[in-house]
DNA sequence: TCTATCTGATAATTCATACTTATTGATCAT
DNA sequence: ATGATCAATAAGTATGAATTATCAGATAGA
């Protein structure tokens, strides 16, 4: 007696209100008539509402029915949009990845990312920040973004890292200085002049890599200016007031009066790494490191 | 194997997402815990999406799962007010409209939108709740409102907005205070008092308003206290706790010992707007928004 | 006035399946 | 170990949505 409306009594009554005959209703769900006399009355007995006229010899809609009618047109559409939606958020199509990086990845490693996910996977949206190394662990950790591009080495537990991109370290010289790419030979040329570097905790990995490049040319570097920014490090070279290692990639996409020589025959390399939760399960970022595995 | 999704999966969904427990959800459905295990298998199985991860002691829900969420609410919102409807025009009424509104609205447009209402069309039901802007807004969304009553000058996507009244700002100050409508002559006189507003997250267009009225007129106002009900605002000005800044219409049905100057010389105005759904099919809505087209 | 033939509504029966209880396996805390 | 607490699985039950068979009423053609 105290039922429930089911999908099952809007299907039927849709049917119905179509055709505005219980037979030809009843064949097209593939059912028998009595069954669906039997459950359009239910539903009008929960309702609480006639829905139908069954006059002699032909049915028709009530007001109410014609209201429900259009009603349940939509609910059905809807639904049927629902389902397609779940399935494609099921299967990463859609949703959100969340991209953090430090400023040295944006010169090729991330556009790259981007311009593939966005041929591949239209429907998957990023979000952008750059953040320093630590910041982006952290918030990876805190569950505020999906995927980072960082300069380390090592990362705390529950995370996973995959280097993406290796680069030479260039030497980086105001445009007047003594020094070119022919007569350079070593970076103990400029053991005795001023370094300005990317500051120690924005990047550990990156000033450990440096001193290591300098030691292994036999000098401790003195150290003037740490910047978080390439761009401050090198208006500082173009000032005279220091020169720097940097990842050579950096060149690309500043107007300075600076000149830059690539080191390619000191084994150090600037690693990009990717890092993200291990458990993370958001099939967005699933895509995402399927792609990044192929750059 | 092949089933058809049922109102009763969306129920039993809802009940687990919002407990995220199958045992306590199973309780409050009055069902065993086996049964909805089973039944949200099969939700999943006929979506063909995983919806919850039941990791190690606890269940939580997929991308898929929290936007299912949504979709269910609105959809199961929506069938009730649409069950509503189909009652009421069975029995000759027009319907209802689900009315929500600032406590601001009440001295003069939703009393005026109720009193024609009933009067051209006295078979349209209503139901009126006063709820802040955010809450009418989010109730419209998941379709628990038809029509909202705001001050707000953006509207999320998919949401329809039309101003119906704009006031003036009147200044609310003890009525002991001795500035009165005749020595009043520019809002800086009272620069150096304590400002009590309506809360920012209450009305953020409301208190951006009032900062820019100050803004004009050379400062910052030293805001001591906020509130959400302009009640206890007046109080606070009766007690000689600071002044307001209020939209003029409030100074009637309040009995305070405060005094109003209506600064009509200033530019801003509040605007209350009438927010709805754009897809809104409530036809007793339609009757709603002809009436609200002519006050 | 008969039939023949439509309609949708009932009645009796069948059968699918949403439930139940009982149990298991896994994880945690003590 | 031991017990507590999860969700999942297994097996049996019972609800109610189906079926078939039939009925009652209306129309139309002789």
């Amino acid at each position: 007696m105290n039922y429930q409306i089911e999908l099952r009594h809007f299907i039927y009554f849709l049917a119905v209100a179509e055709e505005l005959h219980y037979r030809k209703a009843a064949e097209k769900l593939f059912i028998s008539q009595p069954g669906l006399s039997t459950q359009i009355k239910q539903m009008e007995e929960i309702l609480g509402t006639q829905l139908f006229v069954r006059d002699k010899k032909k049915v028709s809609l009530t007001p109410a029915g014609e209201f429900l009618k259009k009603e349940v047109e939509f609910i059905l559409n809807h639904l049927e949009q629902t389902k397609k939606q779940v399935k494609l958020i099921g299967e990463g199509q859609l949703g959100e990845v969340r991209i953090g990086f430090l400023g040295s990845a944006m010169q090729n490693v991330v556009p790259n990312l981007l311009l593939g996910l966005k041929e591949k996977y239209p429907t998957v949206h990023t979000t952008l920040e750059e953040l320093s190394n630590r910041a982006q662990i952290n918030a990876i950790l805190a569950d505020r973004l999906d995927l980072g591009f960082v300069r380390l080495s090592r990362v705390p537990k529950g995370l996973d890292v995959r280097p993406v991109f290796e680069d030479t370290f260039s030497l980086v010289l105001p445009a007047e200085h003594p020094l070119d790419e022919k007569n350079f030979k070593n970076i103990n040329q400029v053991a005795d002049e001023d370094f300005i570097l990317f500051s120690q905790d924005y990047s550990p990995m990156y000033y450990d890599t440096v001193l290591s490049i300098c030691e292994d040319s036999g000098f401790v570097p003195n150290v003037s200016h740490k910047s978080v920014h390439a761009q401050t490090i090198f208006k500082l070279v173009e000032n005279k007031l220091g020169i720097a290692i940097v990842p050579t990639t950096l060149q690309h996409g500043f107007q300075m009066k600076v000149k830059f020589i690539e080191m390619k025959n000191i084994k150090q390399r600037a690693v990009l790494s990717m890092v993200w939760k291990t458990d993370n399960r958001n099939p967005a970022l699933q895509k995402c490191m399927d792609l990044l595995m192929k750059l």
